[in-house]
DNA sequence: AACAGATGTCTCAAATGTGAGACATCTGTT
DNA sequence: AACAGATGTCTCACATTTGAGACATCTGTT
């Protein structure tokens, strides 16, 4: 099927530009099990294919994001399922925040990609306030601190996996205690 | 001076390798303020450059690693003594681990790098242990887990800061204390 | 079996990145 | 002021990457 390939491409992508962001497209046509030809075929040149990758990781972790956000009244239930939300998105959460935070990369508010970024990193702000104002985690700590701590235990876990591969319980436990517990839960 | 220059080149590509691996050298040159035809005066190629970061980062991991592990029999200072080892390397140990996770490289006992790196990491896992064993920190937490958490603390430590830049103390505060919790110190 | 759509193969031109020679310039030392 | 060492500028040849055309092949559907 056309979208099998094309989502086949965006995925070996993402996994290939988070290691080496000017890895050759050959690169990533051989993980996807295609040939370069065929690469572009979907997208006209790496401008187009990164853009695609950007709205992916853009999309999925802010659905998942929002969906855990919205998913319960309790702040800590919230908390935990927001924390699930980013570690089930995994390469493509850390990779989100990489693309914004390159040197390059001029965050603007006229661009769309950045302000639904800065979106999906407000839900966060948002509940660490409420979770704070409450004395629910340690007030010490600055807000900014623990998205990037949350970033690093993303990051971890999806290090100490197997590369595409869904996290394992045991590391998600483990991520978990060590979240909760670095933020004075 | 001529050490100055060699040095700048190392330091700018560790910056950029780590944002970009297969970045133009042209890039490297620009960050170190010279021009691309100085940089390959200093370094024949983009593998003896590569080559050249691996030490730079290697030795100065390895060094202040060392220096941490011996610093303190108290096997709590130690740790924290080890915290702030790899907490002031910075971007530089995020790179070495960077350098050998990445999907191409081949791990083995051959290469020099790679035990290097091995023996680097030794120490934790050894000092982890001690700490398991006296019960100082939770016990059903995996060596590689911390490991990777600490790897996490680094690496967020080091994008919540000017690149480049020393940390400041308010993120070192706040790592240590995510750290020193999330490992249930 | 005939067909359409997707992909692979082969090929090529254009763009970009790389390594280095030749020479000018700049800087600090004597 | 003369000099040496380091660096910049200009230039070039070469390698790699990129984007795409032409056509063959393969696969699932009818």
């Amino acid at each position: 099927m056309i979208t099998d390939t094309r989502h086949a491409i965006i995925e070996s992508a993402i996994l290939v530009f988070n290691e080496d962001l000017s890895a050759p497209l050959e690169k990533i046509a051989d993980y996807a099990g295609i040939t370069r030809r065929t690469l572009h075929r979907y997208f006209k040149d790496r401008k187009e294919l990164m853009e695609s990758c950007e709205c992916a990781v853009q999309r999925a972790c802010y659905k998942t994001n929002t969906l855990a956000y919205n998913s319960s009244d309790d702040p800590v239930e919230k908390l935990e399922n927001m924390f699930h939300a980013g570690m089930s998105c995994g390469i493509k959460y850390t990779f989100l925040h990489k693309l914004h935070s390159l040197h390059d990369h001029q965050h603007s508010q006229n661009s769309q990609h950045c302000t639904d970024y800065d979106m999906t990193f407000t839900l966060w702000r948002e509940h660490l306030l409420v979770l704070q104002s409450r004395k629910l985690i340690h007030t010490d700590l600055s807000i900014e601190w623990i998205q990037a701590f949350f970033r690093g235990i993303v990051s971890a876990s999806v290090q100490s996996q197997i590369p595409g591969q869904p996290l394992s319980d045991q590391v998600i436990k483990s991520a978990w205690f060590s979240f909760s517990k670095g933020i004075g839960m």
